[in-house]
DNA sequence: CGACTTATTGAAGGAAGTCAACACTAGTGG
DNA sequence: CCACTAGTGTTGACTTCCTTCAATAAGTCG
């Protein structure tokens, strides 16, 4: 039997209702499926029929540019939504793994009609698009407005905090499985200027640096070195 | 009496059935309320319970940083909505006006109740707020990959697209009331390379510089720039 | 008119890109 | 089992795009 979809325990709980699990919600029919780590999850150009989340793991909303670069959109963790929204459309970019991944699919048609027979499902749906939006307007600003070593810092501070939102308080260390080059294809720097900053960062005790990944030591030292920079201007 | 609010125009229109305007939707109660150049929209922090729409003008989304600058994470052009959704939440970003504004304003709580009996509606809210969406990935991509030059190019296409949607059939010329600073806000250049820029844009005829906006001479004639860009990489 | 905003141009400095080379790991196939 | 290849990480030297600082015009508004 399957277990709860990520994606339905983080529905449910902005469900009014909040307190438990809706058994209604439980009880949607999904498909889980096993991906590795750069498969294709949804093409650009692809016609969804089904919205599929992310189980587990981590994946990739991202462009490719007629150059051959890449522009990663935004991460996506547990629980994410890869599809605009539950109706069907076509997909303007493409969704990537990142790490192993689990997606879960679901038939936009079920998901539609508990619309508009679960109290509250409508709205949930639209405030967790809307944390994804939010997240795109912080990565815009991230973008057009500071300099490299502060977009850094905040990409490394959202992303530890998101892949650590599962257990309750703030973990010592956290390990982010991308490699420098997808990091720094996120936040428009070259993967050796990105490697360059977070050499630095590594000497001073911010962070540890290994194949295949970062390990953040701690969040609010992230935070301290970021108030530096803000001094240092 | 009221006339129909653009975006209930562009609401009908996504409609399954999408001939002309739907009785219901144009009885709708809403309020239009006129605001200067510069005035604020939506401030930051706002709790919102009205649904806010450009009737006519221009307006912003953007955010104001701690060290004064601010970032303008996209344009609205009539027919637009400025809440996220159309539930009650609290802005992360504000909303000011570019250009003399008329904004209406909906309750919430009757739009929502329409998604209850308007077949096709909820969808249709869904989809617009995609292309909104569809932006800000095209904002993210450009402001990640793109040199200056081509972050302009691509800017006052877009601009101008959206401005001139009302007409059929491309229009020879389009006119952008923006200043440069803000068009420089909203692709994390400073004015004064902005500036130089579309100076020399305007030496080669594309567009014409005045005082409170730009003009675009033919959208075309972008794209003919946009590829010699291409070329020359 | 005087204050303010917007636009424009020049010169100099710095942040990040490009080019190039090398080390290391992991995976592949002979 | 090992050589080969491809992806990843790291470092150095040079270049360039863009910012910063500064100054001047030219509209606009009270």
């Amino acid at each position: 039997m399957h277990h709860v979809s990520p994606f339905m325990r983080r529905v449910a709980q902005l469900l009014p209702s909040s307190g438990r699990s809706s058994p209604v919600l439980d009880s949607i029919h999904f498909r889980s499926t096993c991906l590795d780590k750069g498969d294709e999850i949804l093409g650009t150009g692809t016609r969804v029929k089904q919205v599929v989340t992310i189980g587990h793991g981590l994946a990739m909303r991202y462009r490719l540019l007629p150059d051959g670069s890449r522009q990663v959109i935004m991460f996506l963790t547990a629980g994410d939504i890869c599809n605009p929204h539950i109706y069907p459309t076509v997909m303007d970019h493409g969704i990537a793994a990142v790490t192993q991944v689990r997606i879960d699919r679901f038939e936009c048609e079920s998901l539609i009609g508990l619309t508009n027979t679960v109290v509250g499902l409508n709205q949930a749906l639209w405030t967790l698009a809307e944390e994804q939006n939010a997240i795109m307007r912080d990565h815009i600003t991230s973008l057009g407005r500071s300099d490299a070593k502060a977009r850094v810092l905040m990409l490394l501070k959202e992303l530890a905090t998101r892949l650590s939102s599962y257990e309750g308080r703030e973990p010592s260390q956290v390990f982010i499985p991308v490699t420098q080059t997808l990091l720094a294809d996120a936040i428009g720097l070259t993967h050796i200027h990105f490697n360059r900053i977070i050499g630095d960062m590594a000497k001073r005790g911010a962070i540890a640096t290994s194949r295949g990944g970062i390990t953040i030591n701690s969040i609010s030292t992230l935070e301290k070195l970021g108030a530096e920079l803000i001094v240092a201007a």
